[in-house]
DNA sequence: GCTTGACGCTGACGCAACGTCAGGCTGTTG
DNA sequence: CAACAGCCTGACGTTGCGTCAGCGTCAAGC
């Protein structure tokens, strides 16, 4: 197999080959007469796990290192590899969490503060800056106005979509005052009004996601006081509505 | 808020910033008589979603001419950086599979195709090479060496862990021919001991993926004709016992 | 008020991982 | 046997910073 066909399939240039071949990354293990390099199955092996190292970040150079370990057998690296795209796996959903929670804080009116949305870039949480800056940003009056800057609808639209969710929450409120369950027909009702809500004025919100909100409106103090604010026990009833409405769609 | 605090906080460099500013990516809106950079809240901001999308891919041009875009509210980044993410989510995912299977290939002496195991690299699919590769590699022993290299145990183990796992097999196939259902205490049992054997032998194997392999056992035919050969239904009974197993668990 | 050590500033060069020609040979298809 | 796709080897360019060098700034302690 030559060069143009390895690159095609493995879904990379010629000239990434041609660069993998000078720094001795991956050498094609023959040459046509005419120096045509030649890839035989087991450079295919390899390139395969290089370029699952390379998209798990490494530099090439350790890429190298690590396949040229004698005390690393094939095994080894698939572990390794499912291992590092365990943690991959891990880090996007939180990241993905992180993004639906700004949204849905955007929605309520409700800040976060900078360290939170940086916390999910890394694991080191730098405590003492962590401290320096709440102090710092505390609750000055530039927040306020990026705040108001982020709203880019119109007023009249704003207010009309603001009615509307005012609309269902104070219905859920009417239906907890009323007794009626939180996983029943009517709360469930109501959860899928507010869900589809969501996905007509903000960002479209399937299901699995909703339910995802409403955990987090009894994990997060300040979404849990925005509905504690309208009724006591609101937050728990319309988060376990709203996982009931998804399990029964599911 | 100065250079080394938006650094520390946002898990960046201080060159970083510099390099941002230079390029007119990120200018702080503030400098001190001295010169200092100063960030005011509205630069975290957009160093956040620099930040973000820098992550998911784009070059820092493209980056800018996003930010930059007047067209693009804020809620718009949001749901494209959430769109993004997904993707991103489910390309992990199906790495994650990929090398799942890959393992579980391994232990069983099943060959994949180069073709197949770069198909997570992409989804182009380049037709006519793989056609073309298909013949060139069918089954030549070049195939059969790299296979025999990929064995790392000494012959001992090897025969010690295919006698186990000939025996699961073996068991399996008897619960089958005495009527026992595939959701049977005895066949979950036995997918209990065989998911755990994988564990001992090869490679950590929680009941999630275990239920992940199941189903690649109806699905794949080449698995499916590794238990048909041992016993006609076989593959069907032990692909829904581990699968049942799983959720006994869960 | 003075030192000192941490922090900041601006060039300037370096580096990884290729992209992109240029100039020339190869090989296969009509 | 011509022509056109494909391969070769330099060689220079680009992105996104890392890494000094050389020099100002500032808060703490003596």
């Amino acid at each position: 197999m030559n060069v143009g066909q390895v690159a095609a399939l493995a879904g990379v240039t010629v000239r990434t080959l041609h660069h993998y071949d000078r720094i001795g990354l991956l050498r094609p293990s023959g040459r046509t007469s005419a120096g045509y390099r030649q890839y035989a199955p087991a450079d295919l092996d390899r390139l395969h796990r290089v370029l699952l190292y390379r998209e798990l970040g490494f530099p090439l150079e350790e890429v190298a290192a690590l396949l040229d370990d004698p005390s690393a057998d094939p095994a080894e690296h698939l572990r390794r590899q499912h291992r590092l795209l365990r943690d991959r796996l891990e880090r996007t959903s939180a990241m993905v969490a992180a993004v639906e929670k700004e949204m849905e804080a955007r929605n309520m009116g409700i800040d976060l503060t900078p360290e939170e949305r940086f916390e999910v870039f890394g694991d080191w949480l730098p405590e003492e800056y962590a401290a320096e800056a709440e102090e710092k940003w505390g609750d000055t009056e530039a927040w306020a106005q990026s705040q108001q800057r982020t709203r880019a609808m119109t007023k009249e639209d704003w207010l009309r979509v603001k009615a509307e969710s005012d609309d269902v929450e104070r219905r859920f409120a009417e239906a907890l005052a009323a007794g009626a369950g939180a996983d029943s027909e009517r709360a469930m009702d109501l959860a899928e009004e507010h869900r589809q809500q969501i996905s007509r004025n903000f960002y479209d919100c399937p299901p699995e996601m909703h339910a995802g909100l409403g955990r987090m409106y009894v994990e997060d103090e300040r979404f849990t006081a925005y509905y504690e604010r309208i009724a006591p026990g609101l937050a728990q009833y319309v988060s376990t509505a709203v996982q009931a409405n998804a399990a029964r769609q599911g």
